[in-house]
DNA sequence: GTGAACCGGGG
DNA sequence: GTGTACGGTTCAC
């Protein structure tokens, strides 16, 4: 047997002998004989689990649809230790399929976590983080469904789940890439109109442009066609052993028009580690450029979350960043540059520079951040650049209720969602800020006043008191808490305008997350004060930035339709205390003389009158 | 005032 | 791929 260690890219599934096999696409670290490594695991199949009304009878009619297994498992269901079948399949694609018959069967009253994609439910049931480092125990196999083992590529086959390893520091490749096109008429059409220079930008130092025209600019790389060009760039990419591909807008501009253009030469844009091709996810309404174990990021979509920007024109954004005015041709202009050449042609030609180089630099500047976030949350860099950040929470918990043995709350369906959007929070509370000039002003401001709210209230959804329907929870989660075994309202935080109960034992699910974010960041903001080492600072300041991203997420996610978690009473509850704090506030500055010009939510502004 | 329709980025 | 965006603004009535 033998032993790889490696950076975790990318992981999915493939169908063989109508079983699924995972695969992992790792790289090893070291500088020298640095090998790519697809690692197989035989050992993983897909579940569901099922809530009885009879156990036994659900098993029988479960049974009939010739699951791969059924066992009864004890998970907990917001703090209630309960029983669920577990029914094992076959094939990732027996869930859809057969969880609807499932749901129908009298015998069964629901069903959970049938909507947890396979590679995800993977990464999280073996504790494994991408762009971290992974061990993997097994032995090299020659080939498996057409790829081969080479001197660059092994294919790899587990004996044992991977491991997760310490992460240490990782520098990864980075390449930025942009395309120009001449259309005289209009937007490009990739029918008609032909790449004209395609600009690239390396971490590693290659700055240069592609185009069958120099402008005798010593950066240009002359080449006869565009076939010509295209080939170039596969080339670059292939050739300088790229970890990561940056663009602007190149979901939905450069990479669909470089595989239409490409379509024309029969060139594939084969930039996959085993070879295979450019590849369009669905994500919503619109689609994501995608490899296998080469990571595509889309620098457009990061920014519209990265920060708050009324527009996100790649020359917005770098101005935003680095305060420097870009050099921009129009683009309705660019073809007029091509086609007059002299000053005009090398304006084109220094702007498709330039464009590629300001890309890569907001990379490099943002990208850390989204790194971290992978390496919290737990699911793939590309996954996590393209998640909103609701989302990113929602994955972090789903990984935590695993860890918890907490069984994970269903996603909502479309009608739950739209019932759920009609639900309307007041919020926090506003005084308009009185007109005119004001002198000696003092600021009072909370610090993290929602997360804190959470986590003293202990704001949950298992710990809240409803009526009757979790009657079961009080008499058995909270009860148990209580010393003499009887429940007063002393037992529980209620908050304002709403009277909305908590109890406060146990710890909520959520306000335990938060809590533990929270407890790490400040482990790691002691760790940067007792540095010396300059490079560990910023590494530890990126992943303290990225707790904080994550911590302040959580409260505004109860109220968010599409949460998992959602609850409407949480997050009102939130709000309403929130308000009570600042005013109870404000009222007490003012018994002090101080007057309130302008408060708002967690903070306020006030002057001293005496 | 309200809900539907549209738009973003890219050349 | 066990997933189908989203939030702001303008338009039409």
């Amino acid at each position: 047997m033998e032993k790889r260690e490696v950076i975790l890219f990318d992981v999915d599934y493939v169908t063989y002998n109508e079983k699924p096999v995972i695969r992992l696409f790792g790289k090893e670290k070291e500088e020298d004989n640095k090998k790519t490594v697809i690692a197989l695991d035989f050992d993983f199949q897909p579940y569901i689990y099922v809530v009885a009304n009879d156990i036994e009878m659900a098993k029988k009619e479960i049974n009939e649809l010739d699951p791969e297994s059924i066992e009864l498992v004890n998970k907990k269901d917001f703090q209630v230790e309960s029983q669920f079948l577990k029914v094992t399949f076959n094939h990732p694609q027996d869930v859809p399929r057969l969880r609807d018959e499932i749901r129908k069967f009298e015998s069964v009253k629901d069903i959970r976590e049938y909507d947890i994609p396979f590679y995800r439910r993977y990464l999280i049931n073996n504790d494994i983080f991408p762009m971290s480092m992974i061990e993997l125990n097994g032995e090299v196999v020659s080939s498996f469904l057409n790829i081969e083992t080479t001197n660059d590529l092994e294919i790899f086959k587990l004996n044992s789940p991977p491991r997760p390893l310490e992460i240490g520091n990782i520098d990864f490749k980075i390449l930025s890439f942009d395309l120009e096109v001449r259309n005289p008429d209009g937007m490009p059409n990739s029918k008609k109109d032909e790449i004209i220079i395609l600009g690239i930008s390396t971490n590693t130092g290659i700055n240069k442009v592609v185009s069958t025209k120099t402008g005798n600019l010593d950066f240009v790389e002359k080449v006869d066609s565009e076939e010509e060009i295209i080939k170039s760039f596969i080339k670059t990419v292939k050739e300088n052993d790229v970890d990561i591909v940056v663009g602007y807008n190149s979901d939905n501009f450069d990479f669909p028009y470089l595989k239409d253009r490409a379509k024309i030469y029969n060139i594939d844009l084969d930039l996959s580690w085993e070879g295979s091709k450019l590849n369009f996810l669905n994500r919503g309404y619109s689609k994501a450029a995608a490899f296998k174990g080469l990571i595509h990021i889309d620098l457009y979509l990061l920014m519209r979350r990265y920060i708050s920007l009324n527009r996100y024109t790649l020359e917005r954004v770098y101005f935003e960043l680095f305060d420097e005015e870009k050099f921009d041709v129009p683009g309705d202009k660019i073809w007029e540059y091509w086609d007059n050449e002299g000053q005009e042609l090398k304006d084109l030609l220094h702007y498709a520079l330039d464009d590629v180089t300001s890309t890569l630099k907001i990379a490099e500047m943002t990208l850390p951040l989204s790194l971290e976030l992978t390496r919290i949350v737990g699911q793939p860099f590309f996954d996590i650049t393209r998640m909103a950040t609701g989302q990113q929470a929602e994955w972090y918990l789903v990984r935590k209720a695993y860890e918890y043995n907490e069984i994970i709350p269903n996603k909502p369906t479309g009608g739950q969602v739209s019932s759920r959007e009609k639900n309307e929070n007041v919020g926090g509370y506003v005084k308009e800020p009185e007109k005119g000039l004001h002198e000696n002003l003092v600021q009072f401001d909370f610090r993290s006043l929602y997360p804190s709210i959470i986590i003293s209230k202990n704001i949950s959804p298992d710990v809240l008191l409803k009526k009757l329907s979790n009657e079961e929870y009080v008499k058995n989660i909270v009860s148990e808490q209580v010393e003499d075994g009887n429940l007063g309202l002393d037992d529980f935080n209620i908050a304002p305008s709403y009277n909305h109960k908590f109890g406060k034992k146990p710890l909520g699910f959520i306000p335990s997350v938060i809590g533990n974010i929270l407890s790490e960041r400040i482990k790691i903001k002691n760790q940067i004060k007792n540095s010396e080492d300059e490079t560990e600072k910023k590494v530890l300041n990126v992943q303290q930035q990225a707790l904080k991203r994550l911590a302040n997420t959580m409260y505004g996610i109860y109220g968010f339709s599409r949460f998992r978690w959602y609850s409407f009473e949480c997050a009102e509850s939130i709000t309403a205390w929130g308000r009570d704090y600042i005013q109870d506030t404000i009222k007490k500055a003012e018994g002090y003389g101080f007057k309130t010009i302008y408060a708002d939510t967690d903070g306020f502004y006030a002057k001293y009158t005496g």
